[in-house]
DNA sequence: CATATATTGCAACAGCTGATGCAAAAAGAA
DNA sequence: TTCTTTTTGCATCAGCTGTTGCAATATATG
């Protein structure tokens, strides 16, 4: 993730700040406003850094957006590799369970649902670069999804996978309508029932 | 739905258009582009009424959209009347299947999804009067189900209603992320199976 | 120290949006 | 006709947002 091609050839002054660090913050916010209603002013107090180094580093607002979104992938990313290794149909309901563990803490931005989702509602039609980052975000899953469902031997993998995806963006929009994980208990309740009902 | 309490006590200049007519074209414009995108211009252009006379009649911004809202949940109450008449789950999987129909045709605004979910998304979190309206549409539905599961004796109306009230909310994101009802092919065809189960 | 170069803070700007004030217009009532 | 009341069109306003210009600053290099 972080560059290591510095610049060599003249060391001028040094930014006095992280730029991963920065994303990560500036991932917050997004994840919890969305795009139009995350102002320049509040990645400024977020990150500490004013708008006019970020605008240096980053770009305009959609180039900061789609690093954000690039970090948030790959972040999930992570966590896949994690939890289906090896690619397995239990490790889609641990998932699926631990998505709508309680929580009823304000600060925790998994209240918020998923930054992918919510982003379709926002932009989805209108950037066809963030379209193309959330298509390779559902990308990323239903492969994982469809791995999972070979691996444990169970017929149609494709559609199964489809449905999982599914299930899964319907319970994140349930999640962002009632401001908490909880909401989503009902679906993975019969989702991890579903795909226990597949392995028999 | 239209009031037909007319102040009688004096008329003045009278109006120059429908008050229900308009409104219906200001949902088409709120359900196509969300409550921040829609400008008062774009209300102007669309109703042929000056912004003055809309916000005389209507009031502010958000007074404007709560009254589409009730328009929109009132369009949905007349198909559900018609639908679930009487209440069955063979009117639930009919449903299913109309929703996922083929239609490519852009002007056709039911490819954006449902203006409830889109508003969840948006702000649903902000306004509680929104947030009312919306929970407002979703216990309508969630009833639709419960009576419709109920009527046919099947069991646990109650969790089978909430497990099709999250299927129907994941298939309208479907459905807004891909900016066409086929992408709700797949999870109304696992919708139609899983209800079938339900009735053997 | 002197120089070059990237960064930073401040300020300001243009564009857009929702809302409003006001006078003219229109139509029934007297 | 004259008056009263509501509507209408026009213009304008304040507020916010993303972006950028510019001078000051800090640091590596020679």
């Amino acid at each position: 993730m972080q560059q290591l091609m510095q610049k060599e050839v003249k060391m001028a002054r040094p930014r006095n700040f992280d730029e991963d660090d920065a994303l990560r913050k500036m991932v917050q916010v997004f994840w919890r406003h969305g795009f139009d209603a995350t102002t320049t002013r509040m990645l400024e107090e977020a990150t500490g850094i004013g708008v006019r180094g970020i605008a240096n580093v980053f770009g305009d607002k959609e180039d900061i957006f789609l690093k954000v979104l690039n970090v948030y992938t790959e972040m999930a990313r992570g966590m896949i590799a994690q939890v289906f290794d090896p690619p397995r149909l239990e490790a889609a309901q641990m998932m699926f369970q631990g998505l709508a563990r309680e929580t009823d803490d304000p600060e925790d931005v998994t209240n918020c649902g998923c930054l992918m989702v919510n982003t379709v509602f926002e932009l989805g039609r209108a950037s066809p670069r963030i379209r193309a980052a959330v298509e390779e975000y559902r990308e990323m899953w239903r492969e994982t999804f469809r791995a999972a469902t070979e691996a444990d031997g169970v017929s149609d993998p494709e559609a199964r996978a489809e449905y999982l995806l599914g299930i899964l963006w319907g319970a994140l929009s349930q999640i962002r309508l009632m401001g908490s994980t909880t909401a989503a208990a009902p679906m993975a309740r019969i989702a991890v029932e579903t795909i226990e009902g597949w392995k028999a």
